[in-house]
DNA sequence: TTGTATGCGTTATCAT
DNA sequence: ATGATAACGCATACAA
C-alpha cells in the first residue's frame, strides 16, 4: 500500500494525499476526510524510508549511551523515550562502550541516518574538541558540560560533579570523618571521574592537613565497587571509617564487601554513593548518597534538543543536586551540623 | 557524499560503485581497490533510507520491549545489543507499557519500516492469536512460549515459568515453611504471572492441605514489592514464615518492607526472588531466587532469529532455570534435603 | 483547491 | 568487467 494507491482509491491525485498526510493547508475538507478514512481503513503507514531520502534527513533523534552497565543512563533513556514518544521523532539509541569515540559514532550515524538531532549521554571534551566540528545538527551532551566548548549547536545538562562530590565529602567530615576512602573511576579516561576528584581535593582544602586513605579507581560497576572496597580494607586496615562512591553501583558493592568482612554499615564504617538509584533507597541501610535528579535532565535535554531543533540557540543548564540523607553515615562526633547543601539550577 | 560522486572520483560508472560496495562479483580487484580506498579517505557510509527504499525492506530488526521498568528486560536488551552488533543488522529498540498491545505495534512498525524480522520482549498469547497472522517475517517471543500458537514464523525462547516458580515454592516447603504468601502480577492481565501461580498452585499440591496465606497483586517495581509486602503484614499478621516473590525487584521492595516491620531477613520471613538481577548477590541478605539465564536466552533468540530469516524453520526452546540459593531462605525444620532442582535445555 | 512532474540515493536489469 | 537507465515511495515546486 502506498500513496498512489490511496490516490487511485480516494479519486485524488497523489499531490493531494500527500498534501493532506502531511496536515497541510489548502486542501478541502471533503479531500482530507475521504482520505483519512482510507488511510485508517486499511491500516496505512507512510513508508519512511521513501520520506527520509525525499527530505534528505530521517526526523529521528540518535541518542548515544556511553557504556551498557549504567544504571544512571537506563534511568535517563527510560525516561527520555517517555518523553519523546509524544513528539513523532523516532528514536534510535546506540550504545557505545566506555572507551570508544562517541563523537566518531555520532558523524558516522549522522552520514548513515541523517538524524535532525543529537542526544549524548556521557562523553568527554577531548573527543568533542577534536571533532564534533564536523556535526551539523543540534546536539545536547548529558551528564557534562559542554559550556567551555564554545560549539554553537551543542548545548549541554550536566550535573555540578565537582561540587556535589565536594558537598558529599565535606558531608563526610561534617560527620567527623577523617579517615575516608574515594572508590571511584580512572581520572585519565573519565571526565567526571575526574571532575568530581577535584571536588573532593577541594573539601579536603576546607580541612588542612586532612588526606585521603586511599583512591581506588575501577569500573563503575557492582562487582567493581566490592573489588575496589576490598583493595581498601587491604591497603588502609580497619582505620577507615568512611568511603565516599562515586556512582550509587559502586556503594553498594563496597557495602557488600564490607559485610563480607564481618563490619556494619554505618557502625563500623560509612558510606555515602553518588546518582540516587532507585535501589539505594531499599537497600538496608538506605544508601546515603547524592542524588542527581535524572527527571529533570531528562526534561530538559529532550526541551532544549527539541527547540535547537526548531532553531533556538543552544544552551547549557546545570541541574540541581541534593544530598539525600538515610542511613549509610554514622555521626562520629556530637557536632551537630546541618548540611543538606544543594545547589540550585543555574543557566551559564 | 553519495555514490554518484563516488563514481566521479574514482572515474568508474554508478554500476561499479554500487557492485563494489555490495561485494559482489564481477568487479576487478584495481576498481574495488580504488573505489574503497576513496570509501574509506572520506569516511562514505551508504544512505540507507535510499537502500532500503530501493530494496523494498530495511535489513533492519525491531525489537519490543513491553513494559519499561523491567530490569529483566534491561538486561536483555543489551545483551541482545551486543550480540548483533556483529552483524549488519540494525536493531530498532520499541519500548511499549505493559499494557500495550505488541502485536498491534509491530504491525505498524512492519508497515512502517520493512524490518527483516522481530524480537519480543514479553508478550501475551492472546494477542498474538488475533493478530500475528497478518505479519509476514520471522519472529522470536522471549520470555513466554509460542510452541501452542502453531505459526509458522514464530519462534520463542522461554523458561518453563511454571516448573520453575512450583521449584521456588518447593523449596521453601522443603526448608519447613508452610506459612507463605506469594507476591505477582494480575494473572487476568499477566500470562507469566497467571504461569508462575500456576506453578505455586503445583507445588502447594505436593502437600495436602497446604494454602497460601495470601497471594497479593502489584506491578512489578520496587515500591510495588514493598506496598505488597506491606499488605501480607497486615493481612496475615506475623504468622507468614516466608514470601516468594515472581520477580527480584519485588523481592527487594519486600525485603525493606520486613525489615521497617522490625522483623529480620531470614530469621523471621524468608524472601525468594525470580529472575536473578545481578544486584541481588549485593543485597543484604543475598537474595536466594530463580535464576533466569538471560545471556543464553539473548544467545538463543538472536541465533533463534537470524537462522530463521535465512529460511531455517521457526524453533520452541527452552531455557534451563537455576534455583540459586543464598541467604534469604532460613530452614525451619531439621529435614536436610537436596533441592537444587533445574531443569535442562529441552526443544519441542 | 487540485493535479503533474521531478528528483532524492540506491539497486538491479539490461546492454555493451 | 563495466556503463546506462529505470524504478522504489514520497515531497514539493509549479502549473492549472
Amino acid at each position: 500500500m502506498t500513496i498512489k494507491d490511496l490516490a487511485r482509491l480516494s479519486g485524488y491525485s497523489l499531490g493531494t494525499v500527500s498534501r493532506v498526510l502531511n496536515n497541510q493547508p489548502n486542501v478541502s475538507d471533503k479531500a482530507r476526510e475521504t482520505i483519512m478514512a482510507i488511510v485508517k481503513e486499511a491500516g496505512f503507514e507512510l513508508n519512511s524510508n521513501a520520506k527520509n531520502l525525499k527530505q534528505q534527513r530521517s526526523n529521528s533523534i540518535v541518542v548515544i549511551v556511553k557504556g551498557r552497565a549504567n544504571e544512571l543512563f537506563a534511568q535517563l533513556v527510560e525516561q527520555i523515550q517517555a518523553r519523546v514518544a509524544g513528539t513523532d521523532y523516532p528514536l534510535i539509541v546506540h550504545y557505545i562502550d566506555e572507551d570508544e569515540n562517541e563523537v566518531h559514532c555520532a558523524l558516522q550515524l549522522c552520514r548513515e541516518k541523517k538524524p535532525v538531532g543529537i542526544l549524548f549521554l556521557g562523553g568527554t571534551s577531548q573527543n568533542f574538541l577534536a571533532d564534533f566540528g564536523e556535526i551539523q545538527v543540534p546536539a545536547v551532551l548529558v551528564t557534562n558540560t559542554a559550556a567551555h566548548l564554545g560549539f554553537a549547536n551543542l548545548s549541554s545538562v550536566s550535573t555540578d560533579d565537582a561540587a556535589a562530590a565536594c558537598s558529599a565529602l565535606s558531608y563526610l567530615m561534617d560527620q567527623g570523618h577523617r579517615e575516608i576512602a574515594v572508590i571511584g573511576g580512572d581520572c585519565q579516561v573519565s571526565e567526571i571521574s575526574r571532575l568530581r576528584y577535584e571536588g573532593c581535593a577541594k573539601a579536603l582544602r576546607q580541612y588542612p592537613g586532612m588526606e585521603l586513605c586511599s583512591y581506588e579507581t575501577t569500573r563503575f560497576s557492582l562487582q567493581g565497587g566490592y573489588a575496589s572496597m576490598e583493595r581498601v580494607l587491604n591497603s588502609c586496615g580497619h582505620r577507615v571509617t568512611a568511603v565516599f562512591a562515586m556512582a550509587d553501583v559502586l556503594a553498594l558493592g563496597a557495602i557488600r564487601c564490607i559485610y563480607d568482612h564481618d563490619l556494619r554499615v554505618p557502625e563500623d564504617v560509612s558510606v555515602i554513593g553518588f546518582d540516587g538509584v532507585p535501589v539505594g533507597r531499599f537497600y538496608t541501610p538506605k544508601l546515603t548518597t547524592v542524588r542527581q535528579q535524572t527527571e529533570q535532565m531528562a526534561t530538559d535535554c529532550v526541551k532544549i534538543l527539541l527547540d535547537t531543533i526548531d532553531g533556538a540557540p543552544s544552551r547549557h543548564l546545570t541541574i540541581p543536586y541534593d544530598l539525600t540523607i538515610y542511613e549509610s553515615v554514622k555521626r562520629l562526633n556530637a557536632e551537630m551540623k546541618e548540611d543538606s547543601k544543594s545547589c540550585e539550577a543555574v543557566e551559564s
